[in-house]
DNA sequence: TGCAATTTAAATGTCAGACTTTTAAATGTC
DNA sequence: GACATTTAAAAGTCTGACATTTAAATTGCA
């Protein structure tokens, strides 16, 4: 095993790219056990704490787990839908909030994709997803609920309507965005949105998917996906009006006041 | 700054979980400079080597990027499309490969997905776009390309169709599902499939797109997910035929080339 | 003999301290 | 003012040690 002393990169990140290669490739298959990290940092000609950077940096990744004790040591992990499922979101999460995507660019990616599963969820959907969607349209009629649990009764119904289809690479691909994104809408809109609005939205859906009516789904996700926009376009320009006549009451104040920072709330 | 000490998880792996929830919340935004490792060090009390497995589990993830000399340190990362698709593609591409998804359920997951693209690249589609599919499509039609060429050109066609929908978000999510599956795809229908055929298809989505015919996209969409399929269906045939005659074939031999592990190519 | 308690060894987790290399800023020189 | 040199800060790496965990091996006891 050689690395590329020269190379600009770091030991770590060689040893852990060309770990990650023997893990896709299949020369390392699932629960297969690793070299102990003395044996490595023997085999790479590299010192332990090199080679331990390189197995968090897999670590961080899910690809391996490490066990400690006897016996124990790094093993390759089986990645679980779950688990890539919450990278996914936690990756869209981060993407969005760091390059400014706008609220419609990001609400219409949402629904796009929700929109993606709906031939199939109305064609496979069996009782336990319609019941499972009901049970959440039940919650979130509560009066006692507080946002963030409505919130997350939201996500958990479009989860269950992606579970229909009854394909786990869509569901996962699809809650991975739903996840993401549902708490941002949430985060702007929950000032202004009715939970009747949005209830009835999804029964519309409900409905749809227990008559085994695709396009219905879709229908249901189009008018969701516009209520949400037309909450956010309203939620924004109030807060430009409030803006805008902060600025302009500032400008009725002497200018000392503002070169101090001073901001009426 | 405090660790949990009884916590079962490494020293590492708390840092690390703090340091991303700083980021994630906002206290830390782009190109910040985190503390220095030995300040870290101290702040979390913990040696510097353990600081390090934290960042580079940061790192691994591309949340930090680190700069050596004076200055330098570890700066909080701005996450990129390219970036983040690349990651989405290799987890996706781990995720079916040690999940054994059925090649229908990929495929279909697949084809579900970019369909999702279909409407908004009919309405948005540039002639860069049109021109991008179309230089794909002249690059498919020659003969002395590689198998592997041919894939990565198919990947990019598909590319250009998802960034014609005009949404980062969405081309993010399509892009990293595409990436994944279609090298996987193409691994399996590569001995049999007929390049004509799916240039043909090829050609009808940017026809339809050219025509801002969402509807056509999405029929040429179905025919060559419908191609795809027939195409395993018949590898897989094929290799369960062998298969079973070479079981045949072995049982006819006496028993001990089996046993030395005899296997007729 | 069979089971329980103990020991042991192998492995990861963590630390301390030193040295190397890189890099940009500060300084000095022409 | 432009260019070369010095310097200091920081990441990258290594060595060696110790702590902790864990399962297997061993021992002790009934």
């Amino acid at each position: 095993m050689k690395t590329d002393r020269d190379n600009s990169a770091d030991l770590s990140a060689q040893i852990a790219d060309a770990i990650r290669d023997s893990i896709v490739s299949g020369a390392l298959i699932v629960d297969q056990r690793l070299p102990s990290e003395a044996e490595l940092a023997d085999a790479y000609d590299v010192s332990r704490p090199t080679i331990r950077e390189a197995l968090k940096r897999l670590a961080a990744q899910s690809l391996i787990r490490t066990q400690r004790g006897a016996f124990g040591g790094a093993f390759v992990n089986r990645l679980s839908f779950d688990e890539a499922r919450a990278q996914l979101a936690t990756t869209t999460t981060l993407l969005i909030s760091m390059n400014d995507v706008s609220f419609d660019r990001a609400c219409e990616a949402r629904f796009s994709l929700e929109r993606a599963c709906a031939p199939l969820a109305a064609d496979r959907r069996g009782e336990d997803h319609l019941a499972a969607m009901a049970a959440e349209i039940a919650r979130q009629g509560r009066a006692d609920l507080s946002d963030e649990a409505f919130c997350a009764s939201d996500v958990a119904f479009h989860l269950a309507l992606t579970e229909a289809a009854g394909n786990p690479v869509l569901t996962y691909h699809l809650a991975g965005a739903i996840e993401a994104m549902q708490p941002l809408m949430n985060m702007i809109t929950y000032t202004a949105r009715s939970r009747a609005a949005i209830i009835a939205r999804h029964r519309a859906i409900l409905d749809s998917a227990a008559a085994r009516d695709g396009d219905g789904i879709n229908a249901a996700l189009d008018d969701l996906e516009t209520y949400t926009k037309s909450l956010a376009h309203m939620v924004m320009a109030e807060r430009a009006a409030r803006a805008k006549q902060r600025a302009a009451e500032r400008a009725d104040h002497n200018t000392a006041a503002a070169l101090f920072g001073f901001e009426q709330s």
